[in-house]
DNA sequence: CGAATGACCAAGC
DNA sequence: GGCTTGGCCATTC
């Protein structure tokens, strides 16, 4: 039914090992720019095939503790995948910021 | 239907 | 980068 929350579904799937993906990116995307809130709601309820770890706010953290390990193990799956924390456990959006690209070419470290 | 809430974002200080 | 304000929109009460 290709529903918005499918289509976040979709391309977080595809995200790769070790990248991360902002709200707002996804959002932008999709082609609704102010519909980020929503994109967080479609992670907040995503099924067990989509790695929602690898979705981050746009300053690289983790967000919601809400739910159980919530946050942590989020980060901690993420570090597991080669992405680097730092102490205020926000990543290098620089370095790990991920999108769509058509090669899904693995860039340097 | 209206008010409150939320895994958010951008702009201004 | 952090705090505040305004905005967007779906879900819940």
């Amino acid at each position: 039914m290709t529903s918005f929350n499918e289509q976040v579904y979709a391309l977080v799937r595809r995200v790769p090992a070790g990248r991360v993906m902002s709200y707002g990116a996804i959002a932008h995307l999709l082609g609704f720019p102010g519909k980020a809130r929503e994109v967080g709601w479609a992670l907040h309820v995503c099924p067990d095939d989509v790695p929602a770890h690898r979705v981050v706010n746009r300053l690289g953290g983790v967000s919601g503790d809400s739910a159980a390990g919530g946050a942590q193990i989020r980060r901690l799956l993420l570090e597991e995948e080669g992405v680097d924390f730092d102490s205020r456990g926000r990543c290098d959006l620089g370095r790990y910021h991920w999108e769509p690209t058509a090669l899904c070419h693995p860039q340097r470290l």
